[in-house]
DNA sequence: TTGACAAATGACACTGTGTCATATAAAATA
DNA sequence: TATTTTATATGACACAGTGTCATTTGTCAA
């Protein structure tokens, strides 16, 4: 968390520093992320920087805090919403991820993110980034309608909302790479579709 | 790819430079790797290894090609074998990585390398690293049997690809990190047998 | 023995990090 | 208002690592 010392400062300085921020993390993946260049372009000296955050990581957990809250907010709902269908869950899930970015600098900057994605639980999710994580898909799991699921066991469960979470994922960051959003959109469902009804042809004929 | 000059030297210097490099890799993740610490492992000067290989990518290439080039010849024989059976084929996949890991230092490099993936496009399939990069499974798309697929385009067999390979590639990862190597296997298996014939229930009751 | 080529070396110039003693500004108190 | 206290800002500094290059050392053929 950044420390009080920031959260203090007037809005246009935080600005400032949030932009010159979003700005050198839109430029390269994370681990390439120069705080000298931050400081540069927020004009403020390098002492400054490290009394405000404790390092690149803390800055950018701030900065995606207030995206995961709400996610976590929305999520809540949705599963109510949805009427505990974990697909559409998902899917709601991934609109959220993908609609948050309406300018092109947004759009860029969310892409160097998803860039660093390794697995979900190695960067996003983990405390390092995200202290308002995102409830991890175990915590919705009492209220996925299981009664259509082909499952047996809890752990079946788990199972697939792991695959789900794994191709929702991806999806999200293909969004973000190569093609067209409706595009990928379309792909999503398609995949979707394929988990919900098998992809051998045998039952459906 | 590793200079002449690197090809040339003694096996016993070769190996003890390959050595502190797969020391090193099995430390932390890439991006962290210092060359500092490779050549004082290895007792070479700092220049020296420039003068074998152009930066860490390019060692770490070299290390890993040999993996790679195996692996695309038996996936070439494996797609016969399988007589065109994309999931048998995956499984074969899923297999031949997870399995080359004989001992307990084999186990932490791949973990690192593991580690550094992103999306495989972006990391172990990327030219950077490996330049004898593994097949796309595209390459195999006209040797697949999709007789029993449910599937109108060629377009929906690459969309199946996509799932299987995101799939795959996410359990060849949970391999290495969380669990046994059992229940991990169990786990993949699981999901395949649910991406074959649906997770919804009323097909089969 | 000498010359020519191959290989090894580490000092050097850079780039960037995180820290800390000090300077400055702002607020509180007398 | 003057003085003290607290908060904020600053950039020089010590450190760690990178990639380069002129120079040294080694090897082998003529």
């Amino acid at each position: 968390m950044p420390s009080e010392t920031f959260l203090r400062l007037s809005e246009d300085k935080k600005e400032k520093v949030l932009l010159a921020a979003k700005k050198e993390f839109s430029r390269v993946p994370l681990e390439k992320v120069s705080i000298k260049n931050i400081v540069e372009d927020a004009e403020i000296a390098r002492g400054s920087f490290y009394q405000y955050f404790e390092d690149k990581e803390d800055l950018l957990g701030y900065i995606l805090t207030n995206h995961f809250k709400e996610m976590n907010e929305k999520m809540e709902k949705q599963i109510e919403e949805v009427k505990g269908d974990i697909f559409e869950f998902f899917i709601s899930l991934y609109d959220f991820m993908t609609s948050n970015c309406l300018t092109n600098e947004d759009l860029n900057f969310y892409k160097k993110i998803f860039e660093n994605i390794r697995t979900c639980e190695d960067f996003l999710f983990s405390k390092k980034i995200i202290k308002e994580r995102p409830k991890k898909i175990k915590d919705y799991i009492d209220k996925i309608d299981t009664s259509n699921l082909r499952v047996t066991t809890q752990e079946d469960i788990e199972i697939i909302e792991k695959m789900l979470f794994t191709i929702t994922n991806k999806a999200i960051v293909m969004r973000f790479k190569y093609e067209s959003k409706e595009k990928a959109k379309e792909d999503y469902l398609k995949q979707i579709n394929y988990i919900k009804y098998g992809v051998l042809s045998s039952k459906k004929e």
